[in-house]
RNA sequence: GGGCGGUUAGCUCAGCCGGUCCAGAGCGCUACGUUGACAUCGUAGAGGUCACUGGUUCGAAUCCAGUACCGCCCACCA
């Protein structure tokens, strides 16, 4: 059988991984196999938002991830990986409400219910593609497993999480100052809040103080409000339509400037309110004019001078940053309309001192990227400072490892200033909050089960609170809400804690340390022992890439799939980055993992032509490249196994390709067609065992980088006739991993062959350099010294490789007679001579050999100086010295050898 | 204002708990293609003061300090 007959030329994905995920699907391999005894390997597959579709980033997840799982499984681990999709309140919840607006609609045109039904369209359609995509990228998590956040069981976990948190008083309601996005018209967390620098204006307003004279403003707008004013205060603001809403003006209590100030009262423009000037600690006398107007209701800062005050707060702001009736002559205006009427009216009155051009930096709600304006509002918080301190423990007690490790810092750092989580959203896609209001009473009652009752004075008359959870309330209960807790299932008691988180370092706070606080909290156990977080895909402008980008659909993994298959994209993923840097996806590196591919499959498919019959009685002792493939082989399972160890998945997938392409195909399989073309059958049978060892082995090691070409080649090399009947077992993606062998490694092997190879190479580039036919047979020399008993053994690899005619070379220990008219090579402490009739020249290789003796004398030079300093010899450990003697050794003789060529 | 990451061949990136790394890969480039797996290929080759400055060390791309760019994160200076 000929190989085009079993195999296409060229590997093609689109013929192979869908039937692959098929039969891995189908043959039930996604589901942990539970062993006895075994510790499990678990991990909960960070649950993509229902938003829309995947991008590079969801296939960077799920290839390191599936990874991880392919190894452990493979390991003969019980392994999980549990999938599912996040509702993501919010951010769901806007896609839908802008696709409603493309019709014209608002959520409040359709209502409440008809507005979720609306959601929940969206949410089957999307599903369905992160389902298919997640399939095509070849994930083998368990799909029966699978759960979305809003699922029931998920549902009560909420719940019952909150209902203990409640209970145990670390969730409270209060009335405070919070980020208040007016197109959402929701309370956002401040994480939720990007800023950005944007180009705005500091505008100098003067205050007029109430006495020395002045009784009061006149009428505003009349252009002779301040008239008769005879002292002001100036305060520097970029926010003048908030001054409607200050109640204080603040100078810093060791400001001489003001001291006199502080205790009298300055008269508010426009609203014409009388307002005391404060001395607070807070003020920077260098910044602007030293004097700050006080805003507590929106501002932070100014909220804390407030509290420390006992100031006034005054709201000027509606829900959807308008303008209300606080706001006086400005009741109505939009935001920004506000500011440029208030301007224009400061100038009339001659309250304008002056306007300069000023950078600051501004809130953007993260997922509409409107301005948030902090807003009092009464909301549902959670006391972090106790949960914090559990998570940071559990990472500096060793229970959890962060790799990188430096991000275990920006995890303390965050968790250590964190300030109470905001978790009530005026949203309507989400978990309700679960807190009932008694209308008589008053009083809050918070059940797991819906109450008919309240808990306080018995009323029927409560009613649910309308708003909703942050939708990372859910998610930071994601590794065991998913087992079935708070019901103590067979999965919960099997799985967890789960093995590991793996996700982006951009979510770290937004989720994993959340997880952390909530599953310490809620189970008493870390939720996972090891963080891995990887880099951001960027695309060629240096953005990361997120669902939220308007061409986000360019960045579907299925356009790469389809050009390069899935293979490639996921080998690329995995090797060309280092754990939590970023990366640019470089098309040219992807064309090569998909290069990669064709390469092994071309490889396989020449094993396997030879593979068609069954294994002969007869079998040769291995040769010096037999055992060299072995011993590299063996090796390379040892490092990547360390590697693997490590997390150090990028370096195990190169050494793999380097292997595999370089010494494997490059070399190997280049002697092999010596044994299986030649005359021995008994050295063709040991070739092929070889072969077989190696490739299948490689397979194996590599699955968990390219799982489908792996998978598809194994298949057929498995069912040769040569290899069948040797309990393979049905499928690779449960093989065993390849475990080190010590026995094969040889190092002696591996210098003997390697000098094989160089010598090849000499000759090659000499061949090369003069321009010698390609098919020409040439003749050779070789004075090999104490080498020559090996190369002899393997001069018939060394004549195929570099073209010498067999009867044509000569392996010798010493040299005779110095031949005339030959190429002289050194190569180590081996010489050859290419005597190629009419094609040297003598000018040339004298030019060439002085050339080769002036480098090797710098190294002796070097070497010489390096071993003739005391303080190496002595300080250096002794194997440094010892590979440094050896050095110069070899580069004496080579130049000893060169001069001789010379005479 | 703090903190972190990056700066290595033309391009995209490895290497970085110091010693055959007088630095590697892929792509690109140059020359050549004999060969019964592969042109998604093969063979040979050119190409880098490892951003800069100083320090530690017998020895530094690799450790330390500083500088310069690029990028990111955090932060209530109006």
């Amino acid at each position: 059988m000929s190989p085009s007959e079993g195999m296409a030329k060229a590997y093609d994905p689109r013929q192979v991984e869908e039937r692959i995920y098929r039969f891995w699907e189908e043959g039930g391999y996604f589901r942990p196999r539970m062993v006895p005894g075994r510790a499990p390997f678990v991990i909960t597959m960070p649950p993509p938002n229902v938003t829309g579709a995947l991008h590079l980033g969801h296939a960077m997840t799920a290839a390191i991830e599936d990874l991880m799982t392919r190894w452990h499984r493979m390991r003969g681990e019980p392994t999980l990986w549990l999938p599912g999709v996040d509702h993501a309140g919010i951010a769901t919840q806007n896609v839908v409400e802008r696709e409603l607006a493309r019709e014209g609609l608002t959520r409040h045109d359709l209502g409440r219910e008809r507005f979720l039904e609306r959601v929940w369209q969206w949410v089957y359609t999307y599903r369905a593609r992160i389902s298919d995509q997640h399939r095509r990228l070849g994930v083998s998590c368990d799909w029966e497993r699978e759960r979305f956040t809003l699922d029931e069981g998920l549902s009560r976990a909420v719940r019952v999480a909150f209902v203990h948190l409640f209970e145990k008083g670390l969730i409270y309601r209060g009335t405070r100052l919070v980020n208040w996005c007016p197109r959402c018209r929701t309370a956002i967390s401040d994480l939720e809040v990007e800023y950005e620098e944007v180009p705005s204006r500091l505008w100098f307003i003067r205050y007029p103080i109430l006495g020395d004279g002045w009784n009061g403003p006149g009428t505003w707008g009349s252009g002779r409000w301040a008239e008769g004013a005879t002292r002001f205060i100036t305060v520097a603001t970029t926010r003048p339509e908030t001054l409607l809403g200050d109640t204080a003006v603040a100078v810093h209590p060791k400001d001489d400037r003001y001291r006199a100030l502080v205790g009298r009262q300055a008269v508010l423009p426009g609203v014409s309110r009388a307002i005391p000037i404060v001395a607070d600690v807070a003020v920077d006398p260098a910044f602007g004019t030293g004097a700050v107007k006080v805003t507590p209701g929106h501002d932070p800062t100014d909220y804390e001078i407030g509290e420390r005050h006992g100031l006034a707060i005054v709201n000027v702001l509606d829900e959807d940053a308008r303008m209300n009736e606080e706001a006086g002559p400005y009741a109505g205006l939009e935001l920004l309309e506000c500011r440029r009427r208030i301007v224009e009216d400061l100038k009339r009155e001659g309250l304008l001192e002056k306007e300069e051009p000023y950078q600051h930096a501004v809130g953007h709600c993260q997922r509409c990227h409107t301005v948030v304006e902090p807003r009092i509002s009464t909301q549902w918080f959670v006391r972090m400072r106790p949960l914090a301190d559990a998570a940071i423990a559990a990472v500096r007690e060793g229970h959890i490892r962060i790799i990188p490790e430096r991000f275990a810092k920006i995890y303390f750092d965050w968790l250590e200033n964190i300030r109470d989580w905001c978790i009530s959203r005026q949203l309507w896609w989400g978990h309700r909050i679960p807190v009932w209001y008694c209308d008589d009473c008053g009083g809050y009652t918070s059940t797991v089960s819906d109450p008919t009752a309240c808990a306080h004075c018995g009323s029927a008359r409560i009613r649910q609170d309308e708003d909703v959870l942050d939708t990372w309330f859910s998610s930071g209960l994601w590794p065991f809400s998913t087992l079935g807790w708070p019901e103590d299932t067979p999965d919960y008691r099997a799985f967890y804690p789960t093995t590991v988180r793996e996700t982006g370092y951009d979510i770290l706070f937004f989720w994993v340390a959340r997880e952390v606080m909530l599953g310490l909290e809620m189970t008493g156990q870390v939720p996972y022992r090891v963080v891995y977080l990887h880099g951001l895909i960027r695309n060629e402008h240096g953005q990361k890439i997120s669902k939220s980008m308007p061409d986000a659909e360019r960045y579907d993994p299925l356009h790469i799939i389809q050009e390069y298959g899935a293979d490639a994209l996921r080998f690329t993923m995995t090797t060309s980055s280092t754990p939590g840097n970023d990366m640019n996806l470089d098309p040219r590196r992807i064309e090569g993992a998909r290069n990669f591919a064709n390469k092994i499959w071309n490889a396989t498919r020449f094993v396997v032509s030879n593979f068609q019959t069954a294994p002969g009685t007869e079998r040769a002792a291995p040769e010096l490249p037999e055992r060299w493939i072995r011993s590299r082989y063996h090796r390379l399972v040892g490092e990547v196994n360390a590697l693997l160890e490590e997390y150090q998945f990028g370096e195990a997938g190169r050494r793999l390709y380097d292997f595999l392409w370089s010494e494997f195909c490059d070399w190997y399989i280049e002697v092999s067609k010596l044994r299986l073309y030649g005359e021995d059958p008994a050295r063709a049978e040991t070739a092929r065992e070889v072969l077989l060892e190696v490739l299948e082995g490689s397979l194996r090691l590599l699955h968990p980088f390219m799982p489908f070409v792996t998978e598809e080649l194994w298949q057929h090399l498995t069912r040769t006739p040569f290899a069948a009947g040797r309990g393979y077992g049905p499928a690779l993606i449960v093989a065993p991993y390849p475990e080190p062998d010590t026995d094969a490694l040889d190092p002696q092997a591996e210098a003997d062959f390697e000098r094989v190879k160089e010598l090849v190479r000499a000759v090659r580039n000499a061949r090369a350099e003069r321009r010698v036919d390609p098919s020409r047979w040439i003749e050779a020399i070789v004075v090999a010294g104490r080498h020559a008993p090996v190369l002899r053994s393997q001069a018939e690899v060394l004549s195929r490789l570099a073209r010498i005619a067999p009867e044509r070379l000569e392996i010798v220990e010493e040299r005779t007679e110095r031949p005339t008219e030959a190429v002289p090579l050194v190569v180590g402490e081996v010489e050859v001579f290419l005597p190629l009739a009419g094609m040297v020249d003598i000018a040339a290789e004298r030019a060439r050999l002085q050339e080769a003796l002036r480098a090797a004398e710098a190294e002796i030079a070097r070497v010489r100086a390096k071993l003739e300093n005391p303080a190496f010899v002595q300080k250096a450990p002794p194997e440094v010295v010892e590979k440094e003697r050896q050095r110069l050794a070899r580069a004496l003789e080579e130049a000893e050898r060169l001069r001789a060529q010379m005479r």
